[in-house]
DNA sequence: TGCAACCGAATGAACGTTCAATTGCTAAAT
DNA sequence: ATTTAGCAATTGAACGTTCATTCGGTTGCA
């Protein structure tokens, strides 16, 4: 694939991620999606076999820009100071880019996510890595040997519930906030 | 309005739920509604404006039964055993009512919310309430005193996170997993 | 008698998808 | 170096379907 193929592609997938922000999944025709884009309505169809199909690949698109740059992480660091770290990038990472914040929550409680569950696994996207980086902290010792579904819970939870937060305008003062939210997470699954 | 009008009122929630939760909110035709709920299409427009309106008013409704039962709390507890009661309460009931949980997730995420959230006060739901016990805790010395975002990210933002761990199937034995999670939430936010 | 509740076929607009035609590029053939 | 063949990329009008909404008529209750 060259790059012109490349262009055209994320031009398409970044209108979808615009309109679908501002209409939702119904509400963002393929016809607007192609003028935003600035190419014809059957260009997409060139790129994709329908709907659905486009966007479920904007999913993994999106899932894997998200992961690429939060676990872009100075190997050096303590294993403290990484779990801030990704914590903080992630935040940041999504208040930076809402519109892939709300399309990826908006795909996840929709039945869209139930589909590609079943034929994708989490490498897929490179999900795997947040459950490597909490094992390795639970081999270590240096967390407390609680499931990874609770891990996550509290970590991506209270990120994305924070930034959901900043968003509705409930947080104005947001730099405490989420200083006090992830100390008393590491806090609560640190070993002593 | 009398009973018969409830039941028909409530029957179009109950469909729209059902088949919401199956097929979103796109992939949900009125007809569908309709002819799920033993109705005829026009009736629906009896009671509601439009297709936006119904969907709406079906998370108001949604959100008033959550909050009614979850802050239907003995007042002679404790309040750590309220702090736990309540978010037992709100996780039992999610995942009794798998429905209601994944429409109000849907809801929230998809523009829908925005357009409401600045006609509606928070009390319109209900949503005060939870404001209400937090602040109770904080000027009573029991609750550090972080933000009221804070506190929301942590506490609701981990039991939605429980609930769609569970749902997906990501959590096997999930006792544990639940009184790991508001116990670590309790030892960060309680004072001392 | 009157009005609210209810019905469901009809309407018309909107939308996903198709397709026949055109353009642009690449590389083999001359 | 120029031509040519062929395929990928692109176009947007047209198609057929689906869907939200309307409305004229019916039922049933007060």
């Amino acid at each position: 694939m060259n790059v012109q193929l490349l262009n055209k592609k994320e031009a398409i997938f970044e209108s979808t991620l615009t309109l679908i922000n501002e209409n939702g999944f119904h509400g963002t025709p393929m016809s607007q999606i192609a003028s935003h884009a600035n190419v014809a309505t059957g260009t997409i169809y060139h790129y994709f076999a329908s709907k659905d199909e486009l966007i479920t690949e904007l999913f993994a698109y999106c899932r894997v820009k998200t992961n690429e740059h939060i676990f872009n992480v100075e190997e050096s660091l303590s294993y403290k100071e990484k779990f801030f770290y990704i914590w903080n990038r992630l935040v940041d990472y999504y208040l930076a880019n809402k519109k892939i914040f709300w399309f990826i929550e908006q795909f996840y409680s929709s039945p869209y996510y139930e589909l590609i569950q079943k034929t994708k696994d989490p490498s897929y996207y490179g999900a795997d890595r947040m459950r490597m980086f909490f094992t390795e902290g639970i081999h270590a010792g240096i967390i407390r040997n609680v499931s990874f579904p609770t891990l996550i819970s509290l970590y991506i939870g209270a990120a994305t519930s924070h930034v959901k937060m900043v968003t509705y305008g409930f947080c104005q003062a947001q730099k405490q906030g989420r200083e006090d939210l992830i100390e008393i997470i590491w806090n609560g699954v640190n070993n002593k």
